[in-house]
RNA sequence: GCGAGGGUGGCGGAAUUGGUAGACGCACCAGACUUAGGAUCUGGCGCCUUACGGUGUGGGGGUUCGACUCCCCCCUCUCGCACCA
């Protein structure tokens, strides 16, 4: 072939990557078992909901883990590097009364379509390993865990008020409700009392809050959320006593140090008390009229909506118990039910709401902490005063500092006997709890006569029945199915009812990394050898919009598994990534926009090389990447031009080591090949840049292509070129894994390049021998010189006061001082 | 309001510990090869200026021989939480 008819020649994506990943099935390549040899590198993506078709967010996600899987592998690891399916949910359940087919069948054949476009992108998982969390050969261990968990006590039941969706006849998760209204159908969400069954994910706050502090290998970002997430707050309960009354108000509060400051007490409409409060007051019917007009606003209310601070006066005093001042008892609208006792002793003074409620009831208003010994006037104050400083007016307490005083005043409830220091957290207990059909069952029974039972060990799994009724339907929730309904009791044999709530598909999600250790395990849910060999996940990958649920629900189930017995770790991933998402037109894609890219047609018009290629070059992988169909084209050229370099010289096939006579050009791009192996390796190593990794390569590239153009006459250096050439490819094979196998076996290679080591950077031949240091006067660069590496501080100063250049703008004046800042530069003050 | 992270050419993005701002890519401009080019190759490309030079990393101030980088104030964008007592 001469070079005038490769001039503008591409690559045969099709037939290349086709070619490759044949081979890739054919050898079984990532098939992974354990090896003592090797150190064990884990690295997991996020597994897809199987939707129908894999987008650009999955795309990105993949293509960075397997330039890490590839990578590692390389660098001599055994890596694991599983895929699957979080295969239950409301979708398919959708998409089966749409098509009048069944949820398994929808999403099993999503399956076979989206396992066939990862393959396609030539992904290196360990396709063994494959875990579809509908399969019951996966819930039935989680079925299993379910019961460990409610004999130890960490399952249970409750009533309590969930988010009803009346259309699709079932309960959602917070998540789902989108400013109060269904993500599915958008009607409206109603509160509604229901039983359910939750998880006492309460029971691992602490643990789950300060193992963070562990978890170094996380983006700051993700570990804030989470710590908020759980919200922990540190304070006093303590009881106010009514005045005249058996009762007493609990209350919670992070301030003990301003309790002489409290001037009324706050408690919310829904309150147990109220009506012990209010039934026989001459005000009861103003007071029930006020509660309920309140609670009507609460509901109506979008997040946006900025709240008026309203209460009444109930008509009761409560008694402060340490100064003994009676206080008056107001319902208040901005006083939570949910969080601490629903009964918030009320400090206008150090408090921005009950300040802004004092006002508007012309309520006292009391200081009882100086900051920086300033006197507050209740008269002028403009603003409740927060900030730490001074006791005053509380008694014995007074002139203690804050915190002093916050522990003097906890520990002076404690001996007396009123209350003690107490913690709060904001994170509720998992309802996992879900009315619809296509999830796990809950194995559990319910019988007149012994109550719930679980199922037993024996007759699991509860599988999902997946007959239609008679009517058609296929995916009718289970408390509509009789013959699911109807069992006996595993206690008494007599006739009994199955609970026929499916779980929260977050379940299923918050172990499927620890499975893929050992997915074909039948004797437990996990297989403790294997475990303990892969866990925790090395590397873990996906979209930040995981940051608090999926995460701390895994966090939590890996805390669970240790106590269970089946894991030897506290926490389950140790390097967290979170990539960006995929953005066109400053907008994330979706349908509604109409901005959606296909993967599927990039593929099928450029290749998975320059597609994957693109993801990762666009943006650093945490940041959002703005797609460009142009930029893509970029990459295109790219490859394109590395293989026409190629194809058109065969005499790189000849590979003769490197010979010391080399030309000027020839050392020039020996070095720059390997500072390029340096550069390119600490782009990875660091945070995973594959941007600045790739761009490193495409200079390499450059220099290479220039240099061979002017000197391609001159055979001595095609061993520099072969050098640089070989380099290239390897370092890019994470990448673009097919281009670089194809043109490795056209430099004449018979072993695959993925066997090949990573190569070694040299430092003896990075190093440069002429340095360009920049001349500046007064800061401004004048000159720029071009001198031997090993040049002293003297010559250099001297060489740059004679650079005419640099004469130009020091004549005539005095000189103050010369900066010489090694191989950098030289600055001269005048 | 609170918390976190950003603001660098027309665009995506680079810049060890303060030391050549704009690597790499896209777009654009000019040229070459061509019947043609939306292929390919070569060169140019922050802004102002014919040039010399000046100026420039959201704005203002400071430290320094030297600041995208450090300090103070302000503006703005994105994300998260949002009456959490």
């Amino acid at each position: 072939m001469t070079t005038s008819q490769t001039s503008n020649s591409k690559y045969d994506y099709k037939a290349i990557e086709e070619k490759w990943q044949k081979n890739w099935k054919d050898t079984d390549k990532y098939k992974t078992r354990e090896d003592e040899n090797k150190e064990k590198y884990y690295v997991l993506e996020m597994f897809p909901y199987p939707s129908g078709r894999i987008h650009m967010g999955h795309v990105r996600n993949y293509s960075i883990g397997d330039v890490v899987a590839r990578y590692k592998r390389m660098r001599g690891f055994n890596v694991l590097h599983p895929m699957g399916w979080d295969a239950f949910g409301l979708p398919a359940e959708n998409a089966a009364q749409k098509n009048n087919s069944h949820p398994a069948a929808w999403t099993y054949s999503n399956i076979d379509y989206m396992r066939n476009q990862l393959q396609q992108l030539g992904l290196s998982y360990d396709w063994g390993r494959e875990i579809a969390t509908c399969n019951p050969k996966y819930y039935t261990w989680e079925q299993i865990l379910f019961l460990e968990m409610y004999k130890k006590g960490i399952v249970y039941q409750k009533t309590t008020t969930v988010n009803w969706c009346e259309s699709c006849q079932t309960v959602l998760a917070n998540e789902q409700v989108i400013e109060g209204l269904c993500w599915r159908c958008d009607q409206a969400i109603h509160p509604r009392k229901m039983n359910g069954w939750f998880f006492k994910i309460t029971d691992y706050a602490e643990e789950l809050l300060s193992d963070l502090d562990k978890l170094t290998g996380w983006p700051e970002k993700v570990l804030t959320m989470q710590r908020n997430w759980i919200g922990k707050s540190t304070g006093l309960s303590c009881d106010f006593q009514l005045d005249g009354m058996d009762e007493k108000i609990a209350i919670f509060t992070t301030r003990p140090d301003t309790i002489f400051g409290v001037t009324f007490m706050s408690i919310a409409p829904e309150h147990p008390l109220v009506d012990t409060l209010i039934s026989g007051s001459d005000k009861e019917n103003d007071i029930r009229n006020f509660i309920t007009e309140i609670l009507a606003e609460k509901q109506q209310q979008g997040p946006e909506d900025e709240q008026i601070k309203k209460g009444i006066f109930t008509g009761k005093y409560c008694i402060n118990p340490y100064n003994g001042e009676k206080v008056p008892v107001y319902i208040a609208n901005f006083v939570l039910i949910e969080y601490g006792t629903g009964a918030v002793m009320a400090v206008p003074a150090h408090d921005e709401r009950d300040f802004e409620f004092a006002r508007t009831y012309d309520l006292p208003i009391k200081p009882v902490v100086i900051p920086d010994g300033i006197q507050l006037d209740p008269q002028t104050m403009e603003n409740a005063s927060t900030v730490p400083g001074l006791l005053i007016n509380s008694g014995e307490f007074n002139g203690l500092e804050t915190e002093e005083a916050k522990k003097a005043i906890i520990h002076h409830a404690e001996t007396h006997g009123f209350g003690k220091a107490h913690i709060t957290y904001r994170l509720r207990d998992w309802g996992i709890s879900r009315q619809r059909y296509w999830g796990a069952p809950i194995p559990m029974v319910h019988c007149d006569s012994c109550g719930v039972q679980p199922v037993p060990v024996e007759q699991l799994p509860v599988v999902l029945p997946d007959d239609a009724d008679a009517s058609g339907a296929t995916c009718q929730p289970l408390h509509q199915r009789e013959s699911f309904i109807a069992t006996t009791c595993p206690a008494c044999g007599k006739a009994a009812r199955r609970e026929t709530d499916t779980m929260d598909t977050f379940v299923e999600s918050s172990w499927y990394f620890a499975r893929y250790t050992c997915p074909r395990f039948t004797d437990a849910p996990l297989d403790k050898e294997k475990a303990s060999h892969w866990l925790p996940v090395d590397q873990y990958i996906g979209g930040v919009e995981h940051a608090i649920l999926h995460l701390l629900y895994s966090r939590f189930f890996t805390k669970v598994l240790r106590d269970l017995g089946y894991l030897d770790i506290d926490e389950p991933f140790t390097n967290l990534l979170t990539q960006g998402m995929v953005i066109k037109d400053g907008a994330k894609m979706s349908k509604s926009k109409g901005n959606v890219v296909d993967p599927h047609d990039l593929i099928t018009e450029y290749g998975a090389d320059t597609v994957r290629l693109f993801s990762l070059f666009a943006a650093p992988p945490e940041k959002d990447l703005e797609w460009n169909a142009q930029g893509v084209e970029g990459c295109s050229r790219f490859l394109n031009r590395v293989y026409r370099f190629i194809i058109s010289r065969p005499e790189l096939k000849e590979d003769n080591a490197i010979g010391s006579e080399l030309s000027e050009s020839g050392r020039a791009l020996h070095r720059k090949t390997h500072q390029t192996i340096k550069r390119f390796t600490e782009n990875i190593e660091n945070n995973f840049h594959f941007n600045t990794a790739i761009s490193a390569g495409m200079e390499l590239f450059n220099s290479m292509n220039s240099l061979t153009d002017s000197e391609k006459q001159e055979p001595a250096e095609t061993p520099v070129v072969l050098e640089a050439i070989k380099s290239l490819l390897i370092l890019l094979s994470p990448m673009v894994p097919h281009f670089c196998a194809e043109m490795w076996t056209q430099l004449g290679n018979n072993e695959s390049i993925e066997s090949e080591p990573w190569p070694q950077y040299d430092a003896e031949a990075a190093k440069e021998d002429l340095l360009t240091i920049v001349v500046q006067v007064v800061g401004k660069v004048r000159s720029r010189l071009q001198v031997p590496a090993d040049i002293e501080d003297e010559e250099l100063k001297a060489m740059a006061l004679a650079d005419p250049n640099v004469l130009r703008f020091i004549e005539g004046k005095e000189l103050k001082k010369t900066i010489v800042v090694k191989k950098k530069l030289v600055n001269i003050v005048v």
